[in-house]
RNA sequence: GGUCCCAUCGUCUAGUGGCCUAGGACACCGGCCUCUCACGUCGGUAACACGGGUUCGAACCCCGUUGGGACCA
């Protein structure tokens, strides 16, 4: 029988969680929903300088903003946690004794200042950086001697010859020579696992199938397939997928602009637009469609037909994304994403202006690519946000629009029918007063009411406004001139 | 420095020897729609990094060069 995929997403908790490592949980997520397999959840916090519980707490938070749901993970669940690499350092230790008793590893007692100046000698003399087995055979008693002088060694693995030669999902046959792998360490002088140890152990631990992550690890790859060999495991299988790059192909950081998930959704971003653009870059549909829903995206996806080229990261096409799914949003879920940013910008959101918001909301869904953009507008609609914009009080000032503004007043304050679809007929009234075209009316009853030169459809804005908001913008234009 | 990865429009990509005078999408430019912006729609600009092979035939296969990236400390 078949083990069932088992896959991992495995952050460092070091800051917050990254649209890069976002790509690589999404992709482990898609796996295993596509095989219905396990996604594991684990927290490679071994680095206790920078790893902090806040940050954990924030990966989780986006992970499950964005719909990546885990099976095992440091929040409770699951039969082979603890999900946090700190909480296992027993089971390193277990493993690295095994293998130092196995002679497979070996204590090395070599300075940092003496490695430094080996690799600055081996540099110049145009080798190749590696560590040169010094301690690999050291007598017992040069051991207990140096161990005795207090010194900490730290635990080297013993390459021997050899190819080391996997299949990769996405790359195909990989091939390197351990000739080229040096005496690595696998635990440090302070006992703490070495990165590609702890994983080794915990992939295994946690019967890890699939491993799928970026392809910076793709040069760890033989180091690790190197200890499973020692430890008597089978690997599992790996998949390396590219890195998000940024415009000037270098990897994708904060000079680029945002990196991090949690910035996306302030700035407004649906997850679900995220979620699909994170799927496009690197991948294709085979049907070729690039709107998908999550169930889509989950029934196209196959490991296989990943890009090895490193995308670079284009916003424009995001907001593009997301600009479709917020037009396509039911009214509810959409008021729900609407409000925070009214709020946030002082408008009290109550019973008594819910329905107004709402069919503001209808209104400029289809102006907007972003959630946060409709603080922009609030002033059109909000008394206490309202302004004239530069270019609106240039028009409205300017030679022969008092009068014309005269004339749109006296007739919004005879206008009693607010009924129906008030806006376009008294758009049509205006027409007949004033005999003005309707190009030039528009622009400035546009600049009278809105404060703006440009927006949603100018009828649709004014049904919304009522009389009394017309009345008093009117009169605000007319003191400009 | 070594090892490894990668190379199609500005960007994401389709393309696995003839269907390619290279297709789609985003972006950009222009027309239409229209009070404006956006949407929509129609159209346009734009790419097989370079050099050698292999082959009747190469974007696709091989080698090299160049360029980018990763790891090794």
């Amino acid at each position: 029988m078949i083990p069932s995929v088992r896959v991992r997403f495995a952050p460092a908790p070091t800051g917050l969680l990254h649209i890069g490592n976002a790509r690589t949980a999404l992709f482990n997520y898609l796996y295993a929903k596509k095989e219905n397999g396990t996604l594991i959840l684990r927290i490679e916090d071994t680095d206790a300088e920078r790893s902090t519980d806040s940050s954990i707490e924030a990966i989780l938070r986006d992970l499950r903003w964005l719909g990546i749901s885990w099976e095992e993970g440091p929040d409770g669940s699951g039969q082979d946690g603890p999900y946090r690499q700190s909480q296992r350092l027993s089971l390193y230790r277990d493993h690295s004794e095994k293998l130092l008793r196995e002679g497979k590893v070996y204590k090395c007692f070599c300075s940092p200042e003496r490695l430094e100046s080996l690799r600055k000698e081996q540099l110049s003399m145009g080798m190749m950086p590696k560590y040169d087995g010094k301690c690999r055979s050291l007598s017992e008693g040069e051991r207990s001697k140096m161990e005795s002088e207090g010194l900490r060694p730290v635990l080297r693995f013993r390459v021997g010859k050899g190819m080391v030669v996997f299949e990769d999902l996405i790359h195909g046959r990989m091939s390197f020579d351990s000739n080229g792998i040096s005496d690595f360490i696998i635990v440090r002088s302070d006992g703490m696992a070495a990165y590609n140890f702890a994983c080794v152990i915990d992939d295994h631990a946690m019967r890890i199938t699939h491993v799928i992550r970026g392809d910076d690890h793709l040069s760890n790859t033989p180091r690790q397939i190197l200890l499973y060999l020692a430890l008597g495991w089978e690997h599992p299988v790996f998949a390396h997928h590219p890195l998000i790059l940024g415009s000037d192909r270098s990897p994708l950081s904060k000079r680029h602009g945002a990196t991090a998930v949690s910035q996306y959704r302030e700035e407004g971003f649906l997850p679900e637009a995220l979620l699909n653009y994170l799927a496009l870059l690197g991948w294709t549909s085979p049907s070729g469609e690039e709107i998908l829903p999550l169930e889509r995206i989950i029934g196209d996806f196959s490991l296989s037909t990943l890009s090895r080229n490193a995308p670079i990261h284009s916003r424009k096409k995001l907001e593009w994304l997301n600009s479709h799914y917020i037009r396509k949003m039911g009214q509810d879920r959409l008021a729900g994403r609407l409000l925070p940013y009214v709020e946030r910008a002082g408008i009290p959101v109550d019973q008594q202006n819910q329905e107004y918001l709402n069919r503001i909301f209808v209104l400029l869904k289809e102006n907007i690519f972003l959630l946060s953009q409709v603080e922009e507008y609030l002033g059109v609609f909000f008394d206490p946000k309202f302004s004239f914009e530069e270019e609106a009080k240039n028009l409205l000032s300017s030679p022969g629009n008092r009068g014309i503004l005269e004339t749109v007043l006296r007739v919004v304050e005879d206008w009693a029918d607010m009924e129906g679809d008030p806006g376009s007929t008294l758009l049509f009234r205006l027409e007949e007063k004033t005999g003005l075209k309707r190009k030039p009316l528009y622009a400035l009853l546009r600049a009278g009411m809105t404060g703006k030169m440009k927006g949603p459809e100018l009828a649709k804005i004014l049904s919304l406004l009522g009389k009394e908001r017309m009345l008093k913008r009117l009169k605000m234009a007319l003191e400009l001139s």
